[in-house]
DNA sequence: TTTATATTGTGAACAAAATATCAACACGAT
DNA sequence: ATCGTGTTGATATTTTGTTCACAATATAAA
């Protein structure tokens, strides 16, 4: 009954729902209402079937007349990406790179933001970095527990990774996004993304050489 | 003849022995000579059967009883990744993300290097940003080919993307990696990386949702 | 020598993702 | 009305990536 959701899309499924989506805001900014699969895959860099395949996933339908409508598809997507009442984030590590994705990410989408950086850097600590509040590395827990925070960026140097992946994890967070450069270990209920920039550059050195 | 190299390894592959290969200098500072698949795998967070394939797929073999030479290992690795002679990378758009990407990688790479930067904005320019010399975005095609670079990192702002794009392919670019949020397109032979940090944070989302 | 154990290497099965193909349909032109 | 065009939605196929299962082998212990 009710819940005949899939509840799982494809994991490629989900990145490019969300790029869709951007890109869709885009369209509508212009005055677009509907659009063609063949015109969001030219715009996305995509074949149309791809597009048509994606949004069957996830059950929209268009009419063959006037292709998607643009309105409804971003609604859509909101629903299966986006939580209720939005998601809060935390940052943790604020060098260069935590300040970039903080400056980068501030006001970027409605439904996802973040709420606090975290450092062991006394000079950065209980004041704000970047836009947002930063506090010590031992408040993380405190912090997560009494905000309810699920999703942690994390920046911090190779050296402590281990240790402050470790207190992520005490403190129930439940989503990690890796920038290190150090492999992460993580119970099964908690979601990793890992991403490196060197192996990116190196496995483009590799394709191109 | 000679040549029997398969020479496509899978993308995924190539990844993971970049990755391989940062870890394997961990243990070599720590003394091991010797490592199994799976040492290496629990490193890496991966199977054993996993590590061993993408070994067989570089033709490197180990023995039952020592595992695999950790230096020879390494060596391969550097064969199959690396230019003979090195490559080096420009940075495209030198705001927080740009400057981040730039001193995060400084020295970080042996064969792979940060040669320049360039950006439009004439307070940037011409002089030393987080310790690369910094450029005009005019004279992209003007160094690209005096110093014969192929590889770029494009960190502009979405407004600015594909301009800069077109610019980098003019230049004679063949690898791009693209942090903007905007999708490109490229031609054949124009190796393109696309990562873009709000989509991996709404993917996170959706899967803690 | 024989047995037990731990390891590699790899064919085969499996799973995920992308692509091709096509029936059904809506609409405009004739 | 009918035909031609362009579109969606769905099934089938292909490609890519991962895992399973096990033969082959080296070593150490009995």
């Amino acid at each position: 009954m009710g819940k005949n959701k899939p509840q799982a899309l494809p994991g490629k499924t989900v990145e490019r729902l969300s790029q869709y989506r951007r890109i869709l805001y885009n369209s509508i900014r212009e005055g677009k209402t509907n659009i063609y699969s063949h015109e969001l895959a030219k715009m996305m860099n995509l074949t149309p079937v791809q597009v048509r395949r994606d949004l069957m996933l996830i059950g929209y339908s268009g009419s063959q007349s006037k292709g998607y409508v643009v309105k409804d598809l971003v609604t859509l997507i909101g629903k299966i990406i986006d939580s209720d009442k939005g998601q809060r984030i935390i940052v943790v590590g604020m060098g260069n790179l935590g300040r970039a994705i903080t400056s980068y990410f501030s006001g970027k989408r409605e439904k996802l933001s973040i709420a606090a950086a975290f450092d062991n850097d006394l000079q950065k600590t209980d004041r704000i970095v970047a836009g947002i509040p930063c506090y010590h590395i031992n408040q993380i827990k405190e912090y997560v527990e009494k905000e309810g925070i699920s999703i942690a960026v994390l920046t911090v140097s190779p050296e402590a990774t281990h240790d402050v992946s470790k207190k992520l994890l005490e403190a129930g967070i439940k989503g990690i996004l890796n920038y290190t450069s150090v492999p992460l270990t993580v119970p099964e209920d908690v979601h990793l993304e890992e991403y490196d920039i060197v192996t990116s550059l190196e496995k483009l050195a590799y394709l191109v050489k």
